[in-house]
DNA sequence: TATCAATGACCATTATATTGGTCATTCGAT
DNA sequence: ATCGAATGACCAATATAATGGTCATTGATA
C-alpha cells in the first residue's frame, strides 16, 4: 500500500477548476478529448487526467493544454506576462538572498 | 539522445512567473528552500525546479507550495473558488457531451 | 432508429520525475 | 573577520507519471 500524500483543500480546488476551464475551452472550439492531446503532444488518458483536476500531470502538461484552449491563469490583455515577471523579479531582487532560518511564526504579511 | 518536447510561448511564461511568484512568497515569510519544501512535503530538488519555473513537477506540488507561500490563482476574495467550479460545470452542460470530429478550422469564439 | 465515434474507465509497460545525497560557494549574523 | 547555514548545481537510485492499448457505454448525426 503507497501512502498518499495530501493537499490543501485550495490547492485541489483550484486545479480541478483549471482543469474545468480546459474541458469548456475544448468544447468551444469543438474538439474531441483524441484532437486535442493529439494538438497538445499528449496521450488522452493523461487529457482526461487534467481536465478532470488530478493532481499528478506536469505543470508544463497542464499549461500547454490550457493555452491551447484559450485558457490563461495570468492575463496577457492587462499586462505582458514579460512584464509581469520583470516586476516580480525586481521585487525579489529588493529581499536577501538568503533566508536565515526562521521556521516559526510567519510575522505578519 | 532523448528528444524533448516543446511549449507554446505563453506556457513556459506562465510557469516560470508562477515560480518566480512562490519565490518572492516564501521570502516574504522569510522561509528558506528546506524549510518550505518540508512544509509541502517536497524536496528541496523539487522546490528548485518549482521555483525555476521547469515544466516538468506535478501541478499538484506547484499549486501546493503556491498555496501555503499565499500565492493564489484564481483569487477567492471576488468570488469562492467552489462558485467558480459550479459556474463552470454549468456552462459546460449546455454544451453537447460528445464533440464530432472538428478537427479543422477553429470556427469563431 | 441505426451507426459510428466520443467518452469513461482501467491496465501493463515504459519513460521520466522525485528523492536524498553530495559538494562548492557565498551571504548574513554574531 | 569568522562561521554556520542557505543556495545552486549535479547525480544515481527509486518512485511514479505518461503512454498506448483495450473495452463497454452512449450521444450525435444521417
Amino acid at each position: 500500500m503507497k501512502k498518499k500524500r495530501t493537499y490543501l483543500k485550495y490547492a485541489k480546488e483550484a486545479a480541478l477548476l483549471l482543469g474545468q476551464q480546459i474541458k469548456l475551452g475544448r468544447k468551444k472550439h469543438q474538439w474531441s478529448e483524441q484532437n486535442l492531446a493529439d494538438r497538445a503532444g499528449i496521450s488522452r488518458a493523461t487529457l482526461q487526467k487534467i481536465e478532470s483536476g488530478e493532481m499528478t500531470p506536469g505543470i508544463g502538461l497542464v499549461l500547454e493544454t490550457a493555452a491551447l484552449c484559450g485558457v490563461k491563469l495570468f492575463d496577457p490583455d492587462r499586462q505582458p506576462i514579460e512584464t509581469s515577471i520583470d516586476l516580480i523579479q525586481s521585487k525579489i531582487a529588493l529581499l536577501p538572498v538568503r533566508i536565515q532560518n526562521k521556521k516559526a511564526v510567519d510575522d505578519d504579511f
